[in-house]
DNA sequence: CTGTTAGCGCTTTCAA
DNA sequence: TTGAAAGCGCTAACAG
């Protein structure tokens, strides 16, 4: 149904009508079509002075201006979240879930990329709160953070005050590590990220664990970290297979990472699943795309974006909120990247 | 450099300064710091005063309010970009570009998500223009749109008074047809965006042109659209892949959908190179690290991004700009989904 | 039920 | 070289 704007030059950008523009039309003054406008609960307007009102302000198409709102009630009704990177695509589905829930809501929800938390500083006075997705934690969070606006850190904790909330990752790479054992696993490796972010060693960490429960054994040499990137994961999945011993599975901490692993395995003619498994921590489309398609936990990341939006809200009102652990369960996706070990 | 904040709890969001603060402490009035602080030009200060209050503001941290700012020259120094998800990496590059290219002239940019043009209408009076990139063209326009706030279309063009900027996507695919004929290729097929995109028959066209340039057949049969997504390019790919007689390569409209279209011959059981090339327009790193690493060509998205922020500002500015079609030169990556077709 | 008034924080004439 | 005053568009006491 292709609809068509006709090809008239569209008038110059008239001015948006005024409160006031309303209210003169309507014949009443401008403080009673403020309250009328915003259904002052206090205040009742006799209801036929009430839809003259209404009734002008749609077909002036009025619109209350942002900043004036914005000066007078020091709300602006919009968020924003703060990335590291566009191109991280598991950042993509906790934004598409924040932006539901800020919407739901009545807010606006800004994403905006490249997380120097200085940026942090212009946004004051355009958003009424932040959430600061992770980035590198050894940039440190200036004490000012925080301060001149309400802030949740998003996938990433740090001591002090500032508010977080985070994944349950130890449960992702659980399962990721239980179903590489029922396999028959028993040498099983692990494309970390980088060392200077929050996820990475929480991960390393759950993998670790998740091995030792299970009797396996922990191998510095199969613990190899590397950028979030493909690159990352090729770099680091090859010094793992320069090891001594090879371990007969991976476990990627992304699926981006996962891909550079791939790309190493078949570099070094190494059979995926064949002579070396492959599971990776999150999942998104392009995951069973690839070849060969990957065994994969999926992570309630949306889930994180609305409750992350619902806590910052909180914090806006001025209540108190506790640290998070989001807690739905990851479900994991067997594809043909894993298979039991070779004899 | 592990900074740490102090544990100890970081005081109650204390006020921010105001100018009249500043005003005070410096002993001057709130409008001659106002002057002194924008380096009113019409105005000269006497060194010390100037000194003074330069160093209180400095001091006391003092950040002009954005809203107040907003209302008093209805500027914001805000642009905004609004595409259609943040999972298309494409978009990632162009708003890096742009990003960067507001930030050197004193912008924030927010990105925004989700595109309905509804949402137009709630950005108003928030930023000061902004850049509406493609999203699907039979959904139509409303007569509003760049009405009320400086617009420009990125990535998509459409009859009427709306300025836009798009990318020479004729140059690239070109630059893919010309590459496999000169393997050798007489046989090629397209997989396409859908015909309900701005970019998806515009790719189709430049296209076919490529083949007719060269005397190469137009099959229809293997001309086939499908979502930008990978399942999107599965499928397409399926349905060339069940014409009577095959091409001997393809040419992908994006990465996504190269993607889809190299699982798709991997379940048909066609080989690549050796029974069929792939070659793929944008490149992105996974385009390089897939298997096999997908021969693809560089389009100039940065720049776009950087350019579109040009012209938004020209806009802005009151001033007039044409509609431009970026012709930075592609950049043919040759990789190893692509080779001379087997005899 | 509705109008008057003050003021959010800032810039910008206009005077001094 | 600096201060006084007005006002951007709106909401929220406070009167009436």
């Amino acid at each position: 149904m292709a609809r068509r704007r006709p090809s008239s030059k569209r008038e110059a950008t008239s001015p948006p009508p005024r409160l006031r523009e309303v209210a003169i039309e309507s014949g009443v003054d401008i403080s009673t079509a403020s309250r009328i406008l915003n259904n002052d609960p206090a205040q009742s307007a006799r209801p036929e002075t009430r839809e003259r009102v209404l009734e002008v302000a749609r077909r002036l198409q009025y619109k209350p201006n942002a900043a004036a709102l914005a000066l007078r009630t020091t709300k602006t009704n919009a968020l924003s979240i703060l990335i590291p990177s566009l191109a991280n695509v598991a950042y993509a589905e906790i934004t598409e879930g924040a932006r539901l829930r800020a919407e739901k809501e009545g807010y606006v929800l800004f994403v905006v990329s490249g997380t120097s938390e200085e940026r942090l500083t212009t946004l004051s006075g355009r958003i009424d709160g932040v959430l600061l997705a992770a980035s590198a934690t050894d940039v440190g969070l200036s004490p000012e953070v925080g301060t001149s606006i309400p802030t949740l850190l998003l996938n990433r904790r740090v001591e002090g005050p500032l508010n977080s909330i985070i994944i349950n990752d130890a449960a992702g790479i659980d399962m990721l590590v239980a179903h590489l054992a029922e396999l028959g696993h028993r040498h099983i490796g692990h494309i970390a990220g980088p060392s200077n972010t929050d996820t990475g060693p929480r991960r390393v960490d759950a993998f670790k664990n998740g091995l030792r429960q299970r009797g396996l054994p922990v191998r510095t040499q199969w613990i190899s970290a590397g950028e979030y990137s493909e690159e990352g994961g090729y770099e680091a999945t090859m010094r793992v297979l320069d090891a001594a011993k090879r371990p007969t599975a991976l476990v990627a901490s992304t699926v981006t990472t996962a891909i550079g692993a791939l790309a190493a395995l078949r570099d070094k003619n190494v059979a995926v699943p064949d002579e070396m498994s492959v599971a990776t921590y999150d999942d998104v489309p392009l995951a069973s795309f690839v070849t060969p398609p990957l065994t994969a936990v999926q992570m309630p990341l949306r889930e994180m974006g609305a409750r992350a939006v619902e806590m910052l809200l909180e914090l806006i009102a001025g209540r108190e909120v506790s640290n998070e652990v989001l807690d739905g369960t990851p479900k994991l996706m067997k594809r043909s990247s894993t298979a039991p070990p070779a004899q």
